[in-house]
RNA sequence: CGGGGUGUAGCGCAGUCCGGUUAGCGCACCUGCUUUGGGAGCAGGGGGUCGCAGGUUCGAAUCCUGCCACCCCGACCA
């Protein structure tokens, strides 16, 4: 478990950003808070997608692409949705710059401006809500089941790797329906494909629920959310799916004719995840040797180390079990490069987060045996040749479940329930994580909270028990309690 | 947008206060030899418009002025 778990939260963000640099995740780049994803990062984020996709397309849904500028506006449609996103925008004034006449190299054109400006989109439902109503005119149109792979730019005051870049990667799925009742079932059946991907796939336990008005998406009548813990007692929003009613039919005129030939507005949802997700898996498993990685996301699941270089007896036995792994599905590698020594080979492969790693020396050969290294507990142990591909793809599921007992087991530890303010405060500044706490419902309070401990709502429950109580700021009577937590 | 910090070799840094040999160190890189069960050792070598632009000076990485960029902390947000 990292150090930085008890440090001060500086100290955790220059924790953060060495394991993402150490494993080789991503750099800074030359443009001010954008990142260059290295092939270890991206292939991390590959993985995921690829999952997720299948995911998408098991519950229906098929891919289409949209374009990455918006004409302006196509934002002042959605009025609520103009206040929250039409602000941090990189924007597109002109098409084609020339030579500087005073010899200044290149300089934008100032006879190119566009009449119209382009917004590079922060996200897409204006501009495939403009679509939609081309596509959609019957109920046979319906339901509209589409998602998109894609990047967004939303130019963020503050950014962090993989957690809030300027450009991210994301999926954004934008569906449309006959009935409310549909659409709100469609919101509801992706969060839980969120949540699941998150617990079976990143072994990182989420909370399902939903925002409050306060928190909620602009232009959505409801934001269903999937909230994770981090190792520092922070909170992170892994994934959001929003019941967006009527709002973006109407602003986009989006009307279908039902069976008796009544028109109506279509009932909306959109849904998606980002390469925030990478960084929710490092700052879930990571330690301070460097990244820790589930064996279903990882790029490379086993990797096979010859000691203290290949020889033809080394390799023989290595072959034979990589090839029993393979025929298993699991990815794996035999390090045969001669010019990097054992040792050097171990240290970089736990920085990788590589899961399991195969030692075989001479004197393993001589035993029979080869040793077995596990990333995530660091416990080696010496395994019959005879049945250790067995062995690899069992401890595999060792380690993809323990990850994610161990994450649950943190998250139930810092996950408190406070009945008064001064505990209330006194155990988001000390122990951090979830705080489960009455509140009364407004969102003046809920402002009120932040301004005073800087802890946010982050969502109330799905399966929230109803249970009498005060507000813990106001002592006015409520229902429920709710998760706040300081957050990323 | 406020506060702080940094810019010197591919990466990480020292040198700047107090100007003065040919700008230095670690890692990485190249060559050779020896090593090889947890980031090898020794020897030799290559690589720099010291963020940019002015200024002061016999002389500037170092002092002065202006600018730029990025990072971190906050506010905002996925």
């Amino acid at each position: 478990m990292a150090k930085a778990i008890t440090s001060r939260s500086e100290d955790y963000s220059q924790w953060y950003i060495d394991i993402v640099k150490k494993a080789g995740l991503a750099d800074h780049s030359a443009v001010r808070g954008c990142m260059v994803i290295k092939p270890h990062g991206f292939a991390i984020w590959e993985n995921m997608r690829d999952q997720l996709d299948r995911m998408f397309k098991e519950t229906g849904h098929v891919n289409a692409y949209f374009p990455l500028f918006i004409p302006k506006s196509f934002l002042s449609k959605e009025a609520e949705h103009v206040d929250g996103f039409a602000k941090e925008c990189a924007v597109v004034t002109h098409h084609r710059l020339m030579n500087d006449p005073n010899g200044n190299g290149v300089v934008v054109d100032p006879e190119a401006r566009l009449k119209e400006e382009l917004i590079v989109r922060p996200t897409s439902e204006t501009i495939i809500w403009s679509t939609y109503k081309d596509w959609i005119s019957s109920y046979r149109d319906l339901p509209l089941l589409v998602n998109q792979w894609a990047n967004v730019v939303r130019w963020e005051m503050r950014t962090r790797m993989f957690l809030r870049t300027a450009e991210f990667l994301w999926q954004e799925g934008h569906t449309a329906h006959a009935t409310r009742l549909e659409a709100e079932e469609e919101a509801l059946r992706m969060q839980e494909v969120y949540a699941t991907f998150a617990e079976e796939y990143m072994a990182m336990p989420v909370i399902r629920g939903a925002k409050t008005a306060n928190e909620r998406f602009a232009g959505a009548e409801n934001t269903l959310t999937i909230e994770a813990l981090m190792q520092d007692g922070k909170a992170l929003q892994a994934g959001t799916s929003h019941f967006l009613g009527q709002n973006f039919a109407k602003a986009f005129d989006v009307k279908f004719s039902n069976e008796k030939n009544q028109e109506e507005y279509v009932w909306a949802t959109s849904w998606g995840v980002s390469t925030r997700l990478v960084g929710g898996l490092i700052m879930t498993h990571s330690d301070d040797d460097g990244l820790v990685l589930p064996p279903k996301l990882a790029p490379l699941q086993v990797v096979i180390v010859p000691i203290p270089k290949p020889n033809p007896e080394v390799s023989e036995a290595a072959e034979k079990i990589m090839n029993e792994l393979k025929a298993a599905g699991i990815s794996v590698k035999y390090d045969r490069d001669e010019r990097k020594r054992p040792g050097f080979k171990f240290a970089e492969y736990e920085m990788q987060g590589t899961p399991v790693r195969i030692g075989i020396g001479k004197r393993d050969l001589e035993k029979g045996v080869v040793e077995v290294a596990r990333r995530d507990t660091k416990v080696k142990e010496s395994v019959p040749m005879e049945g250790a591909a067995r062995f690899v793809q069992d401890l595999l599921v060792d380690i993809q479940n323990g990850l994610f007992q161990k994450a649950l087991s943190y998250r139930d530890e810092h996950t408190t329930s406070a009945d008064d303010f001064d505990t209330f405060k006194e155990v988001l500044e000390n122990k951090g994580g979830f705080v489960e706490a009455h509140w009364d419902g407004t969102t003046e309070t809920e402002l009120k909270i932040k301004e005073l401990t800087k802890a946010t709502i982050r969502c109330i429950p799905n399966d929230n028990p109803s249970e009498g109580g005060t507000c813990i700021l106001t002592g006015k009577p409520s229902k429920e309690r709710v998760l706040f937590a300081k957050a990323y």
